[in-house]
DNA sequence: CCGTATCCAAGCCGATACTG
DNA sequence: CAGTATCGGCTTGGATACGG
């Protein structure tokens, strides 16, 4: 990419540099990865996992994920095991017994969204702050609801 | 606001400790704002705004923001300007100038999420990996294309 | 106990057309 | 030039029911 410029303040110019270098599946996948972190229940359910610190039932991590429905969980488990953030075990029992546990690319990725989530959570008064004044400034144009 | 401690390393537990300490509302904002890191423009669209250092037009940002829409970069814009990300300045001339400019707070949001996003593009492999490994043994059940 | 299948409401986003 | 309004396809996720 061009730098027109010089602003060496962002370490941005590198993350766009170094993902030049991969292909376009490679940065696709990226952005996937990046989009599994705000996905509604992904990071919920590791840290949950990661915390209970051993193998850790279905049924057990639906309890601590608050509000969660079943089949919710079982797509959020799936794609965690598909990308290698959690295991999955069966056990052939009766009744069934399946057992979660955090991988090490999994507690790996906790580790490194840690301080962005830290981060945001100590800026909520700038973010709250922030809307206050734009949405008084920019009264509701829109939601014209009834009458 | 950049009272940012130097812990040598956040573990997940302590933002779970942290946001404890929030209000509902506030704990809602923070998933909101992270939320928005995996929004599919809201990033790519604060990282050209930022690398350019000058107040940039709309359509000069349009430019750059391949492949965006007129009515989904308007609505990106609208979210940064409210959360504080970006400021936005009209002129009153014929035509219409627009210009948008990144904030203290939106700068540091990208250095926040700079780190992360580098981690997971170099993780990448391992990803690409456990994807390919996981279709191979769990082949498609679902997706009954036509044959 | 764990997972799947189906229905359905809500939201995102592109395409398009229109305004000051 | 910048923004709004409308439509329609697609995805997401909850509720529910059922199967192994």
């Amino acid at each position: 990419m061009k730098k027109t410029d010089n602003k060496p303040r962002f370490g941005w110019e590198d993350i766009a540099a170094f993902c030049e270098t991969l292909s376009e599946a490679e940065d696709a996948l990226t952005r996937d990865m990046v989009s599994r972190i705000s996905d509604k229940w992904s990071l919920w359910t590791m840290s949950v996992i990661a915390q209970f610190g051993q193998p850790m039932r279905f049924s057990r991590i639906m309890e601590q994920v608050e509000a969660i429905s079943q089949k919710s969980l079982t797509k959020t488990l799936r794609g965690l095991e598909r990308d290698g953030l959690v295991t999955r075990k069966v056990f052939a029992e009766v009744p069934p017994r399946v057992e979660y546990t955090i991988t090490n690319l999994g507690s790996e990725m906790l580790d490194h969204v840690a301080p962005l989530w830290l981060w945001v959570a100590k800026s909520v008064r700038s973010f709250q702050d922030s809307r206050m004044a734009f949405d008084r400034r920019v009264p509701l144009r829109k939601k014209r609801s009834a009458l």
